[in-house]
DNA sequence: CGGCAGCGCAC
DNA sequence: GTGCGC
DNA sequence: GCCG
């Protein structure tokens, strides 16, 4: 077995061998130097001689029976040299993490029935006295050389290898890294509270199911303790490490294992369970990330597919439990993953309209009036290639409300019939929304096309056009970098609610709130009562925004005010207020100005979003030298500096100067094929009703 | 040191 | 309420 | 990670 780090590296384990346990890698670590021999040879060589020596002890006395499966439980006299150990067993029972001893196993160095035997691990509380006596004494003079146990369906069996010598510092030899004392400390500490935490839990469910088999008790769960679980299970090895030839080894590579063990929640019993932790985490995210290709699948369904066994898409296949999305997703999973020239998105997007037009009946429309019909999302942003058809429709100005879920169902219903839309579609009803609007997600293949694509059909209300079309032309950093600010523009808010704190953007209205209210994600940040939580919370942060974020926001801040027309919308805003204007038309003029210059505002909050990416590469690819580090840090102290020393207008950590890097090829601004999008304004007067040509079919439902 | 977009759907 | 996608 |  081969357990890999990140970059590759690996520590290789005896063939035999599927487990590290946390055991070994704490002692590592507390000790600086793989030495975990002098407390598990111990305990092995014991179980060894219990299982092998007193085999017929053992079938008599049946007490023993569950016992020989926990080795964590079981224990020998401590031979000599174990200050280390019981430095460490110390600093746990001073730091609170295990409770001190049992008065009985209380004597220290000397006593027979020992224990002070600073055990290395605090399961060893367990252990029954009365056992650990006869067990100790069973044990003449432990042989080092043991270093493997295999479990056999009858309990422990020692798979002796005298071969194998071991020196003064362990069968493992030495770390190449210097004995971090703090690390090891700290990494101690984690596992303590882990073990502790295991321990809890294993005695309130103890508890819970009124067991009193202690055999099922605490001390059995214990991470890394071989469990009592079934024999009849694959031959599952407790791995001594003595083969970690770490050459290969880390302290990061073990302080990772070491992570992986404190925060897994449930006790090692496969082989399986091992991999979790230590096979490469690399594989893991590469795998998670796999996963998470699958339309409909996020973090958290990747990884439960990950911990329920699946290691591949097949298996994936073969889950029941998957919702509609991931059933369409794993179906079109290769068609999905290719990306959508721009001439096929047009084609589809041709489709659509035609189908709208036709659905929504707009021959008799009066002069000037239009149905807004447009593929929004990055295709309009000039992308070359796209990765789904993100369409928007609104009924024209004219028309007054109609309802956007029976319009959008009618012309899905169209596209359908005309073979756009695949008929074992992610959903067949467009969901209706609580502002007005419809939405459909499904896929499409276009008759030129091999492959089916993601299409998302909008249908909005005409009032919140702008807003929608700002929210789905994106991009995604943008509207989110666009809402942020606007939350954060207490002054002009106030100037139309006194009390309000900011504006809220969203794909349908520019509203003033009362208060900066924290978003769900920040609330769940808040409410998150365990730490583990909160962390993964702050880790969510770190990697999808990280320094970026603020970035990106005063980038908003700074040019796309100055460039768009946002700062124009607030004045149009100002000058709304108290006035007799319906929202409508409020929501209609803001919109109308933020439209305007949209296209021009997001070249530039490109252009400038990549020179900052640029930037933010430089000042974070830092190597892990000191002298570089500084460097860099003086270097972004500098940009500090300027900044400031500039107008306080401009972005503090910005320099045109960076602009554009040597590699850097500029996306052609705007695409050969860039129409503007058919937008009329609401003012467009009249009566004219649409009529939603129904399918016969559909003219029953509700 | 707190905060980091906001929405509605499926489940 | 959570997970997810947009 | 970085800003206020």
């Amino acid at each position: 077995m081969q357990v890999s780090y990140d970059g590759g590296k690996l520590l290789r384990l005896p063939k035999e061998v599927h487990f590290v346990t946390p055991e070994f890698v704490s002692e590592c670590l507390a000790h600086g130097q793989l030495q975990p021999e002098r407390e598990f040879l111990i305990d092995i060589v014991r179980m060894a001689v219990l299982a092998t020596g007193q085999q017929a002890a053992r079938n008599s006395d049946s007490r023993h029976g569950g016992d020989l499966r926990e080795p964590s439980r079981v224990h020998a006299e401590h031979h000599g040299g174990g200050e280390m150990s019981q430095d460490v067993w110390e600093q746990w029972q001073r730091a609170g993490f295990v409770p001190a001893p049992a008065a009985t196993l209380n004597s220290k160095h000397g006593s027979k029935t020992r224990d002070a035997a600073p055990t290395s691990y605090p399961t060893s509380k367990d252990v029954d006295v009365t056992e650990r006596d006869q067990g100790a004494s069973d044990v003449s003079k432990p042989s080092l050389n043991s270093k493997v146990i295999a479990e056999s369906p009858g309990g422990l069996v020692p798979h002796m290898d005298t071969s194998s010598t071991v020196t003064e510092r362990g069968s493992c030899g030495v770390w190449d890294v210097a004995y971090d004392k703090s690390a090891a400390e700290e990494t101690v500490r984690k596992l303590g509270l882990h073990w502790h935490r295991q321990e809890v839990e294993s005695v309130k469910h103890a508890a819970a199911d009124g067991s009193g088999d202690r055999s099922s008790g605490p001390g059995t769960t214990v991470n890394g303790g071989i469990p009592g679980h079934n024999g009849s299970q694959e031959l599952a090895s407790f791995a001594l490490n003595n083969s970690c030839a770490h050459t290969a080894c880390s302290a990061k590579a073990i302080q990772r294992a070491i992570k992986a063990v404190v925060e897994s929640t449930s006790a090692l019993v496969t082989a399986d369970d091992c991999e979790k932790l230590g096979i490469g985490e690399k594989s893991i995210e590469k795998l998670q990330e796999i996963f998470m290709e699958v339309w409909g699948t996020g973090e958290a369904t990747a990884e439960r597919w990950y911990r329920d066994g699946c290691r591949s898409l097949e298996d994936v296949q073969g889950r029941s439990d998957l919702s509609m999305q991931q059933r369409t997703g794993m179906k079109y999973f290769e068609d999905f993953k290719q990306r959508i020239p721009r001439s096929e998105v047009a084609a589809m997007g041709a489709t659509v309209c035609d189908a709208a037009e036709e659905v929504l009946d707009c021959s008799n429309l009066p002069d000037g009036d239009l149905l807004f019909c447009s593929v929004l999302g990055s295709y309009t942003r000039g992308k070359p290639l796209t990765g789904d058809v993100d369409m928007l429709i609104a009924p024209p100005p004219s028309c007054g409300e109609i309802d956007s879920r029976q319009a959008l169902h009618a012309i899905c219903k169209c596209l359908q019939k005309r073979g756009l839309l695949l008929d074992d579609m992610a959903s067949t009803a467009p969901a209706a929304r609580g502002d007005g609007a419809a939405t459909f997600m499904g896929v499409a293949r276009h008759a030129t096309s091999p492959c089916a694509r993601r299409v998302d059909i909008k249908f909005y209300p005409r009032r919140v056009l702008p807003f929608a079309i700002m929210h789905f032309t994106g991009s995604g950093a943008f509207s989110r970098a666009l809402r942020y600010w606007a939350r954060s523009r207490a002054n002009e808010a106030r100037r139309f609610q006194p009390s309000a704190n900011g504006f809220k953007l969203s794909d349908y209205a520019l509203v003033p709130i009362q208060s900066k209210e924290p978003t769900r994600q920040a609330s769940n940040y808040h409410n998150a009562e365990n730490v583990a939580e909160a962390r993964k919370f702050k880790d969510f942060w770190r990697a999808n925004l990280g320094h970026a974020a603020a970035a990106v926001t005063s980038f908003v801040n700074v040019n796309v005010i100055n460039v768009s027309g946002m700062a124009e919308c607030l004045r149009l805003l100002e000058s709304l207020r108290g006035s007799e204007h319906p929202y409508e038309d409020m929501a209609h003029l803001i919109s109308e100005q933020l439209r305007a210059d949209v296209y021009v505002a997001r070249v530039e909050v490109e252009r400038l979003f990549t020179a900052e990416r640029y930037r933010l590469h430089a000042a974070t690819r830092r190597e892990p030298f000191a002298p570089q580090q500084l460097q860099q840090r003086q270097h972004s102290q500098e940009q500090r500096t300027a900044g400031a020393q500039r107008s306080t207008r401009e972005q503090k950590n910005y320099r045109p100067q960076d602009y554009p890097p040597p590699d850097y090829r500029p996306q052609d601004y705007p695409p050969p094929d860039y129409r503007p999008l058919d937008y009329r304004p609401l003012s467009v007067a009249g009566d004219h009703t649409l009529r939603i040509q129904l399918d016969p079919a559909d003219r029953a439902r509700p």
